[in-house]
DNA sequence: GTCTTAAATTGACCCGTATCAAACAACTTC
DNA sequence: GAAGTTGTTTGATACGGGTCAATTTAAGAC
């Protein structure tokens, strides 16, 4: 389902936006000019791996997972996009063709862009130039954690990680609540939803207690030594 | 080693660097000038994570190999660059410090351009900015595809993958060298030397001969079904 | 060419996690 | 609130790949 035009509360998520607030209001009211808007149910595919795709897309609100299928079906994700993030912005700057499978992991409300735009708007103003080239380079450093944290790090020890990436720095016990279901938090960490139990459960004699969503940390130098 | 400036032969391998050959000259001579080069011998460190770093580094020739350091001393390859790639552009549009390390694979000549520069220039210059982001865009992919490589793919699957992206695309059997040495090519693909081993003698079955760093595969489809 | 050192291979073993199956808990929906 | 659905946990098992040690092979040095 699709609403011609933004609401007044989709452009002020919008506005708070990370990409967003570093640029000047008229940059952002030429990007955001046209822009189309649409509802999704949790698992409903937004764009299939191979697409032609020259929008870009950000997260109003909910929640969206992108992933590789592999031969057998397997599925692999390679990011998780929570409000305020952009989706696609490689691909509107390469072959304008999805690279990946993205599916909303909660109810989610997404903007479209258009790519020819937002390229001409690079072109033009070097704002918008310099605003997607800090953001390329923050995906891609958090792309090479991901990458490095695959292949250093144990299951207890991706997820002690992730719980400390929440802490608020300075506390010594602090709980939080998980921003999605383990079941996302499984994928993002590379793992199978069981190993994830798992590793909470080892993370216990940690200090680690998990009550639902809730996560509370008794005892943060046990986590950062796992 | 240092030399202050590039000599001609430099100045010809950077001009064939993919990043450089879609720029106006103006704009490469730009870049370039004040760059200063370093050679380096095998294993030699470029710098060290989470040092400062404020220039990007070109391989001139040689390869570099970037990687990170776990608590216990293990290694994990982020990336491979070979002659003409570009190391360090996150960096100078975040914190301008290393993410990783980076070291030479084998002997290696190496560029020195100021990021203070080349952050300048991109402000100022749209193509410089649009090069950047191209650039970008197409690390972010690769950065994806490893990312699901190792998620979705067993060892000798990696391997087939590796070799196949080197086939000239239509013909059924074919040959190449190893662009380095089979540890490097294990780290990059995320494994320990001996998995790369029983990885190709896995492959054997499938129609692939190893000799040296000499790779000579009979049967394309076999390896593609793998 | 020979000597020396580094790189690659092979085997034995173990650890971590995917997978399958089943029990359980937590939300929806009516 | 009951019934159904979806998400999570737990156990048993299997497989992939890391690690260590011992050879074998290749590559530099003289």
């Amino acid at each position: 389902m699709k609403t011609l035009r933004l609401t007044s509360s989709d452009r002020a998520i919008l506005l708070n936006a990370r990409f967003f607030s570093r640029l000047p209001r008229t940059a952002i009211e030429a990007i955001v000019e046209g822009a189309t808007v649409s509802t999704h149910e949790t698992h409903d595919t937004l764009f299939r791996q191979d697409d032609p795709l020259d929008d870009v897309l950000v997260v109003l609100s909910g929640l969206v997972r992108l992933y590789r299928l592999g031969k057998d079906g397997r599925e692999a994700d390679v990011a998780v996009f929570p409000r305020g993030e952009l989706i696609g912005v490689n691909a509107i700057f390469l072959d304008r063709r999805a690279t990946a499978n993205a599916q909303a992991a909660e109810p989610s409300i997404i903007a479209r862009l258009e790519g020819a735009k937002l390229r001409r708007l690079a072109a033009e103003d070097t704002a918008v130039a310099q605003a997607l080239l800090e953001l390329l380079c923050h995906h891609g450093k958090l792309a090479e954690d991901c990458l490095a944290e695959d292949r250093l790090l144990t299951a207890p020890q991706r997820v002690a990680n992730y719980i400390l990436s929440h802490c608020p720095n300075g506390s010594e016990s602090f709980s939080f609540r998980l921003p999605f279901q383990k079941s996302v938090l499984a994928g993002k960490l590379g793992l199978a939803p069981e190993a994830l139990s798992r590793a909470f459960s080892t993370l216990r004699q940690s200090g680690v207690v998990v009550k639902g969503r809730v996560i509370e940390i008794r005892d943060r130098q046990a986590l950062e030594q796992f």
